[in-house]
DNA sequence: AAGTGGTCTAGACCACATC
DNA sequence: ATGTGGTCTAGACCACTTC
């Protein structure tokens, strides 16, 4: 039982894109495609390597990378195996548009402040600059089907993007910075709930004192700059956080 | 500005501790005791390989077990930087045990139930598990400084490990399955809202109809394997979800 | 004993960023 | 032009698991 498999796999040396992700797209697809099964053992690198004319380490690389995403898990004496399905994705620093558009629900966003503001203490500390200094804020709800989902305000450096109020109703935050050149790096969550106050509950068309489930976010590029604070609201009817995550070993 | 740092790193050859461990060890501990400061480069592979003796393939797997771990940038042309601070640490498979422990708040569990019993339709599902078969469940009050703080209601499929009541009330489900020789390998979590029913209510003694934070969990271990399944609420002024996560290159 | 992954070496050439 | 990280090679020995 669960026996070596057999795959048909290639390389192209003349092709730009590195050999080793070469070999782990294609070990991906066989895995997603259900060639490899669950269980199913690799074959030893060695084997692996000379069959593909690569040598030891690419083959490990890319297996390296599989096993960083989970989908494939390495025992010494035994070899890599193919993980028991149940793993979908990573949690990954996703915007709530990108989630909805990804659950085919064509997110629709209404902007409802987009101005300089001088940054409060909270602000300031947040994005690491001096209290009072100008900051753009930025408040959107998101609708599905029409319906309210999620109050998003968030608060952002000035001067490190353009903040089209029509480009903002198209599309998400996220993409606008990367699209602007930034490289998103980290972020500080906090996952909470509360009670609606009753300015939220009207902007949710949800009672006073209905459960949120709440979001705090910094979010910071790869220098270290904060590029993000933001504050969000969710009806918890209609929204959830749901997520994959990997034990670290 | 941002100038090279000259540290001084050594490697044990004698250790049986991997050499590149050994470096991203001593790295990661100049980086939180701050002789590597945030945006100082780290000098190039190959003269740090030189200088401690050692190849640089091995000096680079030690860097990259520091860049994915979010402490440091590389940058081709460039070098390699520390990040700029606010990284703690990544998002993992805690437990709220180790949470809380780790806020000093010297978490107090009471077990309301160590059980056998079947499984429901959700139950099955969730585990894998015929639907009907047996499987133990824990039910559990987590307490901090005397308050109720959380309801845990677990199900574990049988034969996996001792279950022991008094075992439970002193440590957490996860220390006990990795003591029990399971490898934790990754999770499915969803974190959501809702109002709190009466018998909710009464646990935590909050008021029927206060927002309560849930969380759903399936865990599972390297083989594939569910080893559990968890329905949990929190009291949201008591407890959030904090985690850093980073975003994948 | 045999087979596996884990670690390590000493080179090489290339792509990219900066000056 | 120079210096950096990114990729790649062809070996080697060791630790662990399984039989």
């Amino acid at each position: 039982m669960d026996p070596t498999v057999t795959l048909e796999l290639s390389v192209d040396r003349s092709s730009p894109v590195p050999l080793y992700f070469q070999l782990s797209q294609q070990l991906e697809a066989a895995i997603e495609h259900g060639t490899l099964t669950p269980g199913s053992l690799l074959g030893n690198e060695i084997e692996l390597a000379a069959r593909l004319g690569l040598s030891r380490p690419t083959v490990r690389q890319a297996i390296q990378s599989l096993v960083d995403k989970g989908l494939l898990v390495r025992r010494r004496g035994v070899g890599t195996q193919v993980v028991h399905s149940q793993v979908k994705r990573p949690l990954e620093l996703s915007s709530l548009y990108d989630d909805l558009e990804a659950a085919g629900q064509r997110p629709a966003t209404k902007v409802l402040v987009n101005a300089v503001v001088p940054a409060t203490a909270e602000i300031a500390a947040a994005l690491g600059v001096p209290e009072g200094s100008d900051v753009h804020r930025v408040e959107r709800l998101r609708l599905a089907h029409g319906e309210p989902m999620a109050h998003l305000c968030n608060f952002i450096p000035p001067a490190l993007l353009d903040l089209d109020t029509a480009q903002l109703e198209t599309t998400g935050l996220y993409r606008m910075m990367r699209a602007a050149g930034i490289t998103l790096h980290s972020a500080r969550q906090t996952i909470g709930a509360r009670a609606a106050t009753p300015e939220e509950a009207d902007r949710l068309a949800e009672e006073a004192g209905a459960p949120l489930l709440t979001m705090q976010r910094v979010t910071f590029d790869d220098t270290g700059r904060a590029v993000e604070y933001g504050t969000h609201t969710y009806r918890p009817t209609r929204y959830s956080f749901e997520f994959q995550l990997l034990v670290r070993p």
